[in-house]
DNA sequence: TTTTAGCACTCTAACGGTTAGAGTGCTAAA
DNA sequence: TTTAGCACTCTAACCGTTAGAGTGCTAAAA
């Protein structure tokens, strides 16, 4: 589609671009990447990439602006050289590990900030989804009142904890029995699967007219009724500072702040392999284009948990963004992993 | 100091400054508040404010923007009238607490969110410190490999929860045993206390040396060794979005997003009874200059716990702002005292 | 003595015309 | 096929001007 030498001044245009922020000229591209051609040469091929819809100008006199489609050939033409490892990132995020092996959603949310302030974009992890979580082990204690504490612990390294209203004088013996019982019963199913099969339970139970029982079991329900996780968000401060949206910051961050939409972008995004790049106009969620994603999935062994990623302007460092986000992904897959 | 026709202009100048977000003139004046006067009697009165200092001007012919000074002398005016309940707000927040009883730090950071969302302007929450939370009761247990899960609950309604290496290989009954000690022994005490037991308990039990005690020890160590909670906040978004800080949003989102600044903030402020408001310069810390702090205390029964509060924009709405978070303090303190 | 009307004065923000500069497209020569 | 040259176009920046808002001052009215 594009023979070498327009490929190569397209590159220099995206990058030259992505690094001044302002519609570039046929001269300045010559002066900056010394390509053996004179400004006119540029111009005509930059005339041609233009018809083929690569590049736009924002008005007769000015330089070119990459379009989307640029950016995408400029993605794509990197991926193919760029195979360079990025160790140095890869440091930065081992590092962090050492310090405290915890919660997931504690190092979900610790990466998310690195991310950010590492990639000056916004950075984002999606929560590990109730149906891919599966039970370690719950524990019930009483609390003041007839209140209880519910503990649940995933296989998966999530802790969640809540405080349950009981009109019952349940025993901490009580709480201890139902604990079991849970346990025994429920010990390695989704988070779903076991909330169904109670549901499914306790109709039958119903029948039974026995007050303790079905006590308990509204007990029981109430501990396995977590809400979803919000999604992990860090960095929109410093995003809305970013020149490119100083008219548009407003909207943007409506955008992003907007937990269901990212939800459902990353649905949509999910491929359970590798990093993913969408740019612009490529993006399902309407209220997002203008904007590009990087993400890629965290996984424990081989089994893909969620994903992580960035969300940049169009004209964001995607080479940059794509090792950082790769370094991340891999570290936070070893730290869970790594927990046995 | 003031005679009551200049208070009524002077507060009729930040009133109207306060809608407007434009220097106000004489003329205006006289148009918005009835008052029997024609322009030039206030321009006159306008001017022996600004020589009083509670007005200034930002060039020649332009109307008159409050200072800090004149702020203070509306709020101080308004509080003394102000008397009316603003049952209003509180409905909002009781609403909320209908829905679930949960951890403090749960509902603290709804109240923020709600706070935010209400006033347009940053909510913000200081943690209960460890200090003054006391252990209600602790809890391990053997999750997988060496590793150990640790629950806190303090007597506040907090839980935190904490993953825990150890190289040593405690059972679950081992696990129970420590929990067993902990809890008889330092049920009620603050965390920071128990913390500093344990330390000087660990420095005698060395000599010793029996390993599995020195193990176990390590283990509750390491249990109670919690980081403070970071201050609740929320808002920042739509907060740079307001037009006062167009130019500057930046920089003041670096203040806010501070947290270090915004607890020091809270611990200057504290005060134990009552709203507090601070007026631009008056804020102790500098970077905040040109915000307005409104805070008042959450309690468990007569105990205060911390804070929570607004950040505006010196020319907020101060009335609004402050029936806003006494009915939130109160909501907040009924729920967290009415959990028995 | 206090208030008001009138008027000259000042400052800003907006408008329109001009200009320098950057960048283009086209044509003719290399 | 590439390049040099040139005319053309568009923008952003820079005035100078102007309308309007608001003031302060003075002298008259209450």
């Amino acid at each position: 589609m594009l023979n070498e030498r327009n490929q190569k001044i397209l590159c220099a245009v995206v990058q030259s671009y992505i690094e001044e922020l302002a519609p570039v000229g046929s001269r300045a591209i010559t002066k900056k990447y010394r390509l053996n051609l004179s400004p006119a040469t540029v111009r005509n091929i930059m005339a041609d990439l233009e018809d083929m819809g690569f590049l736009s100008q924002p008005h007769t006199s000015a330089g070119r602006i990459p379009t989307d489609k640029g950016y995408r050939a400029y993605v794509d033409c990197m991926c193919k050289e760029n195979r360079c490892p990025g160790r140095e990132f890869s440091n930065i995020f081992m590092e962090r590990i050492e310090g405290a092996r915890t919660d997931l959603n504690v190092l979900l949310s610790a990466f998310t900030a690195r991310l950010s302030t590492l990639s000056h974009y916004i950075a984002f992890a999606s929560p590990v989804s109730p149906d891919t979580s599966t039970l370690n082990r719950i524990q019930l204690y009483k609390y003041r009142g007839g209140q209880a504490v519910a503990v649940i612990v995933t296989n998966e390294g999530i802790i969640k904890t809540k405080i349950i209203d009981t009109d019952f004088g349940f025993s901490q013996k009580d709480f201890g029995r139902i604990s079991d019982y849970l346990n025994s019963e429920f010990s390695g199913c989704s988070i779903n699967e076991i909330r169904s099969r109670m549901i499914q339970q306790m109709s039958k139970e119903k029948m039974l007219y026995d007050i303790l029982i079905s006590k308990a079991m509204a007990v029981c329900k109430e501990a396995l009724e977590f809400k979803q996780d919000d999604v992990f968000i860090s960095g929109l401060p410093e995003f809305l500072g970013l020149p490119d949206f100083s008219d548009r910051a407003m909207e943007m961050a409506k955008a992003i702040e907007d937990k269901h939409l990212i939800l459902k972008l990353l649905e949509e995004l999910s491929s359970p392999d590798g990093i993913r790049v969408v740019i612009g106009s490529e993006n399902p969620i309407t209220e997002m284009q203008g904007l590009s994603v990087v993400v890629a999935p965290y996984r424990q062994g081989d089994r893909s948990l969620g994903s992580l990623g960035i969300i940049g302007p169009t004209r964001m460092n995607y080479s940059e963004a794509m090792l950082m986000i790769k370094a991340a992904a891999e570290s936070l897959s070893s730290a869970i992993t790594g927990g046995r």
